[in-house]
DNA sequence: AGGAGACGCTTGAACCGTCAAGCGACAACA
DNA sequence: TGTTGTCGCTTGACGGTTCAAGCGTCTCCT
């Protein structure tokens, strides 16, 4: 930690970095653990289901569908696999261009998600709204659109490959 | 989505909870790539280092280390081992409890956080600052230590065993 | 039509984190 | 001083993610 660099932390913004790098960890764990425990599946997946759920035909491209999910082609592709065997998925390929992949939300998987999202949005409300006042919830959606587009469309999602 | 759940998400804490969760998942990546790229360390990794870094004698205990870097005791022990194979940590036992072990930053391991601290700092602040105003840097402060205590001391953490 | 290149996705190997079991060191009690 | 229990940590196997390479499909250009 020497000294002098040009734009150092002072302690304010270091204490709320602090504050939020342990919330980033804590919080992801935390809703990965009451999905887990409740689900059987991780808070990825989860967001691949209800994604899916939300789109229309209960249908989305492979590829729309790692974006909505924050995650790599790669990591969905094995993600699907898994969901795919577990009888909430399939896929196909798209009718209008064979280079696309389908994936298809089974009736299944409509019930898996219709049964786990009340658990995981009360977890939601518990760890994340309930703490906060009014104002500081309108402040966090600010914050979340100013960081996202400050991160970029896609500087962190390593979606695109080599 | 069935209706009717007992405490839904309304319009805007809909919103702010999107926003959060990609502003979690991204800035987390984005962190992880930043020092993957320029140090070659991951994001637990450059916790860890920087967390002896700034403890007496650059010296913490397994478990307090743990506690700070916001990860398991198992996590721990296995970067540890990496990092004493980088030269940059050694272990020895607690001269006043042979149950405790001190992890122990190398001169090796401080250049490294002396070189990397910059890079990441600045990261920091061009993704995270220098978006926000004063007041939602004070915001997100308060923001975090709620949130961390809505939480939990260590609902999250998986530190303790079995 | 045919070839080159771009695009979307998949695959297998290597790596990392988690989980559960187990070890040594200490404390409490007989 | 044993014995029992707790505590802090380590270990190995397992499961998931990443990385790089490769496949099939489509587009563009000649």
């Amino acid at each position: 930690m020497s000294a002098d660099e040009p734009r150092w932390l002072n302690d304010e913004e270091r204490e709320s970095w602090l504050a939020l790098v342990s919330m980033l960890i804590r919080l992801s764990a935390a809703l990965d653990t009451q999905l887990q425990r409740d689900a059987g599946i991780s808070h990825f997946e989860y967001q691949v289901l209800s994604g899916l759920s939300m789109s229309p035909e209960r249908t989305l491209r492979m590829s729309e569908l790692a974006l909505f999910a924050d995650g790599s082609l790669s990591r969905l592709s094995h993600v699907i696999k898994r969901l795919e065997k577990r009888g909430w998925v399939y896929r196909t390929p798209d009718p209008a261009d064979g280079r696309y992949t389908l994936a298809v939300l089974t009736d299944a998987g409509w019930e898996k998600v219709v049964a786990t999202a009340p658990g995981h949005v009360a977890e939601v409300r518990r760890l994340l709204f309930d703490p906060l006042t009014k104002a500081q919830q309108r402040q966090l959606r600010e914050i979340g659109h100013r960081v996202n587009s400050a991160i970029g469309p896609d500087e962190a999602c390593p979606n695109q490959q080599s």
